[in-house]
DNA sequence: GCAATATAGTTACATTAGAAACTTTATCAA
DNA sequence: TTGATAAAGTTTCTAATGTAACTATATTGC
């Protein structure tokens, strides 16, 4: 009788938030990379980087990694390869010569574009395939959460002080 | 004229569901790895497979990799180090010497324990940071989208037949 | 039975991502 | 000024993950 039915629900992976998340994220992400990898050639960070300098021209390095959360290593690298493809060029800021501005050039630009119509089909698809109406509930769901994240960081990521 | 605003509204990354599915997916994981790994020096692989186990005894490495849809050689890394650290034994199939059962050892068994105690709490917490109905949502959303995965496997997976 | 093909799992190799250390520039305090 | 600390990016080293090749066992057709 150590680990009677009533007090302690057995744990289900299955049914553990994390995991779920996880799941369906890999399902939906793996199908997408097949594009933006498999046809250009793109990791996952290239076509972050690529995907918020078509938005918001001249972001700094710094401010990517801000916004899709990773490390600045990892945009560095991102940064690199997409310059080396002639896809970004950097611009020095005069006033603090340790950033470089961002700038999509015409290739890059032309690139992202072709990305992110076969991206509209992409969504289209799912959509169609996950039916419309679950595909919405999920994305209202995604953002309500991430609005409660960003609000918890504002809170708690003023620590972190050297104190 | 060649872009107007009218036919093609811009492509935005922060409203892209693979994205978003992504954000919060990585936020929350790297929230519950540092259990598993930091306090019990599990990798998320090692940590599904302990997971697993416990909710079936007697699985397969095989079987294991169709739950989690991960590759057979991260589970059988997995399955190794577990072993190695005393949490798994296995037993040769008879009918069949290729594959292994995989069991839980009492210390296994005790570790999971152990950690499923620990995610109860990290998922309590989750949900009284985001608001419960909040998580709610989000899981029955998951849970739908799995569910019509599940069934679009089972229709197309059928496929890769070899001819 | 036995050659050809498939499958469970492992090993070896290549790629990727993260952590720590380093370089250069900026800031801040004396 | 200049000496100490911080910040932006890069490089280096290490851990993790995936692909391809390999081993051992099963199955299938003849």
């Amino acid at each position: 009788m150590e680990r009677a039915e009533g007090p302690v629900p057995a744990f289900d992976l299955e049914h553990f938030l994390p995991y779920q998340l996880n799941q369906v994220a890999e399902a939906v992400s793996k199908a997408f990379a097949v594009l933006y990898q498999g046809e250009f050639g793109l990791t996952r960070t290239q076509w972050r980087v690529l995907a918020h300098l078509a938005a918001a021209d001249g972001l700094t390095a710094k401010d990517i990694g801000a916004l899709v959360h990773e490390d600045k290593v990892s945009i560095s690298r991102g940064v690199a390869a997409l310059e080396g493809r002639a896809l970004l060029h950097r611009v020095r800021v005069l006033t603090d010569r340790r950033s470089e501005r961002l700038h999509l050039t015409q290739t890059g630009r032309a690139l992202f574009d072709q990305i992110a119509l076969r991206a509209r089909d992409f969504e289209a698809d799912l959509s169609a395939q996950l039916g419309a109406d679950v595909m919405v509930d999920l994305q209202v769901a995604l953002q309500r959460v991430r609005a409660q994240l960003t609000a918890l960081r504002a809170v708690q990521g003023v620590s972190g002080s050297p104190g």
